[in-house]
RNA sequence: GUGGCUAUGGUGUAAUGGCAGCACAGCGCCCUGUGGAGGCGCUAGAGGCAGUUCAAAUCUGCUUAGCCACCCCA
């Protein structure tokens, strides 16, 4: 009989220790970059009411139909994990009446999503994004520093092949139009497109726009474009947006075909990738827009507001397939023992290193100093400081140079002192 | 949901039906209180289930998982 072996379910993986640090890396930027713009932070149940997400993301999106995890609890209730942030995030704005709160509210989060699909290149089934919400607000000027905010982060990260793509999808004035005129522009040449956008037409003709097959290409070129399509508002609301992205400097591309894949979105939608080999194949890294009736939709008052959200898998894949190796925090001095007394003294000394603010590193399981120092050169250490039994007897410190082998005692009570001293140099 | 490729110690790999080998990592020793080199040793492996065969890591089927592509998306 062999022994079951147990693995992560497919296409969830554990985060180990030396993907960590670059999970904190673009954590750390992320989260300086939202302090820096004054937005507070939000956690939401990781689990939220099936028909939230029914009902935002959109019921005849693929994310809801195809991908949503969903269950009924012992209770009776109907709950799924949540796919996206966007609608957990409006439903505690409501909930907790942050209507009240001085408006805009500028949110933001970081934590796991789940979506049930077939993992490959950058798509998990539990993966995880970083993203901010501005609910409250419809100047087109958010928009454009919701943008600026991913623009910045992946700048940050030292991407420098990015392309940052704008268009405006119109409103509920305005996109029944076009989408009428585009179906009736796409039917009369039905006979010419490839098998998915065929069905497209009849499910969601906007998605024909971003089909890559050469045939369809042809004709969505020919097609008429949303922009001329525009009510008055929209116009005026891309307009402004465009002018605020010029004024930043922030390089941009306008994509009239660029549509997104839920069905909240309103006037404003932007993605931002990495214009590489890699890049293209991984598809955005980060993606959002405008959602302006998607509170009223939850039930809550006619409230404008926009966000967007970056996946780290993509990032961080992107930075590993460029070599970046982000620097483990580690520490710069090790503590050997040899002996039990030695040991003793050994944890009070790393206690007043903590309050001094210096990390040590020891290996209190280990006996003997050849092993220790053996430690104390494999994890880069520049001093190691040894105590054995005279010197625990003394309340002496050797420190050595691991650099120049050179040693010095010091007396224990001073000896964090000095570290703090030598480390400075 | 559809298709292609893949599966050997912790990691990376070798062996074209005939003794599963190497490197790295880990642990120990050479060296009882002084690291980086070297030597020696130890630990640890065929995703799973069937089949073909005297003999299977190798061939076949199924299954599972991973990767990649489609769909869709971060």
């Amino acid at each position: 009989m062999k022994k079951q072996k147990f693995q992560a379910p497919t296409g969830m993986h554990d985060i180990l220790p030396s993907d960590q640090v670059f999970y904190r890396k673009v954590g750390r930027i992320a989260e300086n970059l939202v302090d820096f713009y004054g937005f507070e932070k939000i956690d939401t149940p990781i689990v939220e009411n099936a028909e939230l997400f029914e009902k935002g993301t959109g019921l005849s999106t693929d994310v809801v139909q195809k991908q949503m995890y969903s269950f009924k609890t012992k209770g009776g209730d109907y709950l799924a994990l949540r796919p996206e942030f966007t609608p957990g995030v409006v439903r505690a704005y409501i909930e907790h009446g942050m209507m009240n709160l001085p408006q805009p509210l500028k949110l933001w989060y970081l934590g796991p999503l789940f979506r049930y699909e077939r993992p490959q290149a950058g798509r998990f089934r539990q993966f995880h994004q970083f993203g901010v919400e501005v609910i409250g607000e419809g100047n087109p000027a958010i928009d454009a520093q919701v943008i600026q905010i991913f623009y910045n982060l992946l700048q940050e990260l030292k991407f420098r092949h990015l392309i940052v793509e704008v268009n405006s999808i119109g409103d509920n004035q305005c996109r029944p139009y076009y989408k009428k005129s585009i179906s009736s522009y796409f039917k009369y040449r039905e006979q010419q497109l490839c098998l998915d956008c065929k069905r497209r037409l009849r499910e969601n003709p906007l998605r024909i726009l971003d089909c890559k097959e050469e045939k369809c290409q042809r004709i969505i070129n020919q097609a008429p474009q949303m922009v001329d399509y525009l009510c008055d508002q929209c116009k005026t609301h891309f307009k402004k947006l465009l002018e605020v992205l010029d004024d930043l400097n922030l390089p941009y591309h306008l994509n009239p075909l660029l549509v997104r894949g839920l069905d909240y979105y309103t006037k404003t939608v932007f993605e931002i990738w990495d214009d590489t080999e890699g890049g293209k194949a991984l598809g955005a890294m980060v993606g959002g827009g405008r959602y302006d009736s998607l509170v009223k939709i939850l039930g809550g008052k006619d409230t404008s507001a926009c966000g967007g959200a970056a996946g780290l898998e993509r990032i961080i894949s992107e930075l590993k397939a460029r070599g970046v190796k982000p620097l483990e925090p580690q520490s710069r001095i090790f503590v050997a023992q040899l002996g039990d007394l030695a040991k003793r003294k050994t944890l009070g000394l790393v206690e007043n290193f903590r309050k001094e603010g210096i990390s040590i590193a020891e290996s209190l399981g280990k006996d003997s100093l050849k092993t220790q120092l053996n430690r104390a050169n494999k994890i880069g250490a520049e001093y190691s400081l040894i105590i054995g039994q005279k010197e625990a007897l003394d309340g002496t410190v050797i420190v050595r140079d691991m650099h120049s082998g050179k040693q010095d005692i010091v007396r224990m009570e001073k000896v964090a002192k000095e570290m703090q001293r030598r480390l400075k140099k």
